[in-house]
DNA sequence: GTTCTAGAAC
DNA sequence: GTTCTAGAAC
């Protein structure tokens, strides 16, 4: 296959109208941002939220995480405000599908790659499991796991922007020769910390974690019904969703195109 | 970012 | 012999 193009994000942020996008790329868009479909999910819900290109913004100033905070603290701070204000958004979102799909809510991750591999600057917004079918090798996993590093929470970005000068002048460099020997490090579990020689065995695991998180969240959700009993409701007994699928697979149909990832 | 695949690891 | 990783992609 012909490699994908990198500056697929900035060609979406580009786009003057946002809703001439595919339905399988587009989640949705405001005047300033718009937030798109993971191309290649890493967990059972991903997006990725993007500034739009509009003037004073370029688009080598919103290259990456590194160039907007080296630009005007002002518009860094400005640009972080509306991207996390937008995720908030998707992030509800995800919880209402969450709750449509499974019946029940979990955690959902948001921030950036310290070292992204694709121009335009993304925040991620991703459910806290790491299951999909996308997730396929140590760089992948390593990239999110939330005790590594490489992902970087929204919430440490703006303490940053709003930290002792000289701190943020050190911690905004986002050196590579820091942080890409991360993605490297040992495969262990994110939420019991075992540790696995391969991706397959480890993917098995974190499969068995979100089906206890799943089992154990079905099991207080029927307690909660025996201690308030309402009207039976033709809901779905006994057609537990399975999760084969990643959600974007189920959502968007195969869009043959250009789509996003990250 | 992905796909493909040689050869390392088991 | 099969599984799995990791580097090249003209």
């Amino acid at each position: 296959m012909a490699p994908p193009t990198l500056t697929i994000l900035r060609s979406y942020a580009q786009r003057t109208d946002p809703s001439s996008l595919p339905a399988s790329v587009l989640l949705t868009y405001t005047e300033r941002t718009l937030t798109i479909f993971d191309a290649f999910p890493k967990s059972i819900f991903h997006f990725l939220v993007l500034p739009r290109v509009l003037p004073p913004l370029t688009a080598p100033g919103l290259a990456n995480l590194k160039t907007v905070l080296k630009g005007d603290k002002e518009r860094a701070k400005e640009v972080i405000r509306w991207l996390a204000e937008d995720a908030k958004q998707v992030r509800s979102m995800i919880e209402d599908e969450m709750m449509k799909r499974y019946h029940f809510k979990w955690d959902v991750w948001m921030g950036f790659h310290a070292v992204p591999s694709m121009e335009h600057i993304h925040l991620h917004v991703l459910s806290a499991d790491l299951c999909s079918p996308a997730m396929k090798n140590k760089k992948h996993y390593n990239s999110f796991h939330p005790a590594r590093g490489f992902f970087i929470p929204l919430s440490d970005v703006q303490e940053w922007v709003d930290a002792e000068p000289s701190y943020f002048a050190m911690i905004s460099q986002l050196k590579p020769s820091h942080y890409e020997p991360l993605l490297k490090e040992p495969l262990d579990c994110w939420r019991c910390n075992k540790d696995f020689k391969a991706m397959p065995l480890l993917k098995s695991h974190l499969q068995e974690e979100w089906d206890v998180q799943a089992k154990r969240e079905k099991a207080k959700l029927e307690k909660k019904r025996k201690r308030t009993p309402e009207e039976p409701k033709e809901h779905g007994a006994g057609t537990d969703v399975h999760e084969d699928e990643p959600d974007q697979k189920r959502r968007a149909k195969s869009h043959s195109g250009s789509p996003s990832a990250s």
